[in-house]
DNA sequence: CAAACGTTGTAAATCGATTGGAGGGCACCA
DNA sequence: TGGTGCCCTCCAATCGATTTACAACGTTTG
């Protein structure tokens, strides 16, 4: 329980506290001799350096931040678990913060939230204006998230997300749909606005007519929303024959109202989503959906931040985009 | 971007240092006055508290962290978020450790790890038998989730998993089910043992045989798992009629199974799950599940922690009991 | 044999916030 | 005017790790 310091561990060692600490940061000019003892000291007393003063000291934690809207949101649960894997990798410990969507929670994270404990942020918005994050003097590194914009200033990393949702309308068009809709284009921080892009370049390509009355807003991006707007497609006088919804949540809510209303999937209506998160793959029919490598988003997104840290600042700004793949399951392929 | 201390924020004011301190840490004898000034320096500075130097001094870090197997389940994502909102009404800071469901990393956990920088653990073991961490000397306060065991001397929150399971048993009986299932009765960290329990007893309560071949085992508690489980309840000879899971991931694999098979929910196999996750809600059909009341179990939990780590230390050890209910859905009431 | 080198010890300052004690200044009351 | 509180300032120490500058020691090498 007597919390062990740095002395304690020379002592036991038999060397001076300056020792320790080398070998503990990895100085050069030490015997292995020394090293071993020192090592098998800290190991014996079971010591862990204080974070608290170490941090103090070398204006570095080894603390990073993942600001998200929320974490109980499967999609931000994977991304999550996996930035989490991908720091740890590395040594560092990842914060989570949930904003709740509110511009309140976002705008604490862009101010120097958490007391200069944090060495850098990951950053996905929802609600904050990209001019706005731009503007944002975070004093920490910062990673960006989700849609970019043009002009932006901050490093980002993103799914080509007008190319992913051309790709997926383009696949309700190949297996015949003519009349497509789309759940999400009000969606946050540029979401629904650039999959809505793709999917409107895909309609155009194909040579099909643009029916405002199939784009659905929606207020947000879970499975009640696509539940409440499958139900005003399927009020329509002229139903659609398949359904592109800008995330895997409200795909699933729309396959609940089709269930709900006797439709068949995809014989009657085809369903696309958009992440890939696990509850897609295991329901009953499958999600066809946009699988964003979230392994690699992960890997990319600390890798970037951490170089941030590292480097003096002035290297230019990166832009990185996430590969994926279209999985075709059985929502659009009974 | 320089970063503001304390002694800025003093200067700003144009009273002590100490007179800062005292504002901030709501000491008494401090006139209206006095404490407006210090606060319109506070925000016109946009000052924050450097974390590492107070919580080297004051020993105290306002951080908590809770342990769960992984994140991107949604159980424990949904838990993990409630917990964060429970803590962060209470000024404090929750980090998430994904211990991977390995007994390396629930030991980490037991270990003071993170160096002294959080002030409590909230634990959910999966793997460390209960034993174990009862001996552990963690050095830092820490409250248990999931099954208790006899005997055990820490603070622990946990659904009554015996009574639940009799009840979730019960309803099947109570539909006519006569030959039930049950997966997942070797799940971790007591968890399965704690509900076959109360499987049994339901059976035995209602006179119904008890079969062995109807008690699945798994290898997990994943989507994956109950749906490899419904498989193998599928190719008995006599399959069963009814299945309770012992969590809801597994009952969607089972479902994802039986729509497979062709079978019908409820009307050829009644399901039950443990958890209530939303998933489960927006499932066709949807799911019949014992519902935890996550926000009370947070906030206890919390509580329970924050008084812990406040008091001196010998208070008795306390047990608490969550709340639930039984949500009848479609997957038992077609 | 002496200079050079490599390894470790000593001592002290630093990071920023907190805290205790001694004392100064002020207002208010008698 | 003298006295009593109350509010606040000043000074110094502390939390634990890191880091700098320099000294001391032993070993190797020219």
């Amino acid at each position: 329980m007597a919390t062990t310091r740095l002395s304690d561990v020379a002592a036991r060692a038999g060397v001076s506290v300056k020792t320790v600490s080398n070998v503990i940061n990895d100085y050069p000019h030490i015997t292995s001799r020394t090293r071993a003892k020192v090592e098998a000291a800290i190991t014996a007393l079971n010591y862990k350096p204080n974070v608290s003063a170490r941090s103090l000291r070398k204006g570095r934690s080894d603390f990073i931040a993942l600001a998200i809207p929320e974490m109980a949101s499967p999609y931000f649960a994977e991304l999550g678990a996996a930035i989490s894997r991908a720091a740890k990798k590395r040594g560092i410990t990842v914060l989570i913060d949930q904003t709740e969507g509110e511009a309140g929670g976002e705008q604490l994270v862009l101010d120097g939230m958490r007391g200069q404990l944090i060495d850098g942020i990951i950053f996905s918005p929802i609600t904050t204006a990209p001019a706005k994050i731009d503007l944002a003097d975070t004093a920490k590194p910062l990673v960006l998230l989700g849609e970019r914009h043009a002009g932006g200033t901050l490093d980002h990393v993103a799914v080509d997300s007008v190319q992913a949702s051309f790709d997926a309308t383009m696949h309700l068009i190949s297996i015949g749909r003519r009349r497509i809709a789309a759940i999400g284009v009000g969606g946050g921080a540029g979401t629904g606005v650039v999959r809505r892009k793709g999917y409107r370049k895909a309609l155009k390509a194909a040579g099909l007519a643009h029916d405002p009355a199939l784009e659905l807003a929606g207020t947000g991006y879970h499975r009640e929303d696509g539940a409440a707007s499958m139900r005003e497609l399927l009020a329509l006088p002229e139903p659609p024959d398949a359904v592109f919804c800008f995330n895997d949540l409200l795909a699933l809510g729309a396959l609940r109202t089709l269930a709900e209303a006797g439709l068949k999937v995809p014989a009657d209506v085809a369903v696309v989503g958009f992440d890939d998160i696990e509850d897609g793959r295991f329901h009953s029919p499958s999600l066809t959906t946009i699988s964003p490598d979230k392994e690699w988003l992960a890997e990319n997104a600390v890798g970037l931040l951490l170089e941030r840290i590292a480097g003096s600042g002035e290297a230019a700004r990166r832009d990185l985009t996430v590969p994926y793949t279209l999985q075709i399951r059985e929502s659009t392929s009974g």
